[in-house]
DNA sequence: CAATTTAGTCAGCAAGACTGACTAACTGGA
DNA sequence: TCCAGTTAGTCAGTCTTGCTGACTAAATTG
């Protein structure tokens, strides 16, 4: 009983999911044991985009893929948590330039870190050689989607 | 101006993350095309745990690794949208067995395909021999990720 | 300088996950 | 056999993270 569908075998996207969650869930799992605990996974859209001089919230939402509301959501909760500050745009009245408090360097300096450390256990039990053709061919795999194969593209 | 952060390469995380939301817009974009417009990437959870044979909520939410209430909420979009029947259970009364209706085998069929397809599209850019070789890779590492790095593991 | 575009806010909605408390049914031991 | 404990599933409510639409204020351009 409990017959399993017959060509039901791995797919692509479980094959990428689930390394991806694993990474998800050992990274901010460490990073809220180091004390940034009130930082989630999808803050990691404003630290992949933000700029060292700072970046306004257009620009964060447009590189992220998503909507300039759902942007500043996640800017103000980084905003009130002291990761983030806002100065005004010299450039232009209606903008402000979000940027990175030292606390939020230490945490984007952190999540950096936990990542490496995650492919380097990762590595340790798959060879270092293999780990490297994979990040390779994963690297390759990127450029080759990049430019999609239906528009629809994001992040 | 708009200096990048000099030692933010890119993470293991957007690599496995690029290609995995590629994926999920293509894939779910022309399962839409195909007429199954009310099946969200999220209801995927249900087809890739049920058996051919049917299976409880409970079951399903385990080997999906979320709570039954949020199994239930998936299983009961998709008996609505007429992709799934309930079955009393024989052996035990308080059960119901979650089963496929012909629409949702052939929702699945359409799945499947559509994920070999996106694959083959990919394999065509990036060379057949190297997706090969990601494939295996990718399945190396899911062995090693089950056995995971930090207890958190699900799906 | 008027018309249009752009930056950001406010308000409200939806999907998908969670917790806690509950009912009904099954199971194993005294 | 019956009662205590476990298990299957539901109900109600919350939280996170995304969305749309309508708006204000500032900048840009013909």
């Amino acid at each position: 009983m409990a017959k399993t569908f017959p060509d039901r075998q791995r797919t692509l996207g479980s094959l990428l999911r689930l390394p991806y969650q694993a990474l998800q869930s050992a990274v901010y799992g460490a990073l809220a044991e180091r004390g940034f605990d009130d930082i989630r996974a999808a803050h990691s859209a404003v630290f992949r985009h933000i700029d060292a001089d700072g970046t306004r919230l257009t620009v964060l939402a447009e590189r992220a893929g998503m909507t300039k509301q759902s942007m500043a959501y996640l800017v103000d909760a980084l905003a009130q948590a002291g990761y983030l500050t806002a100065a005004a745009d010299p450039q232009d009245g209606r903008a402000r330039r979000v940027l990175l408090t030292r606390r939020g360097d230490q945490a984007m300096t952190a999540l950096l870190e936990l990542s490496a450390d995650f492919e380097h256990r990762l590595a340790e039990r798959l060879g270092t050689a293999r780990m490297a053709r994979l990040r390779t061919l994963l690297e390759a795999l990127a450029d080759v989607v990049e430019i999609a194969p239906d528009g629809a593209n994001a992040t």
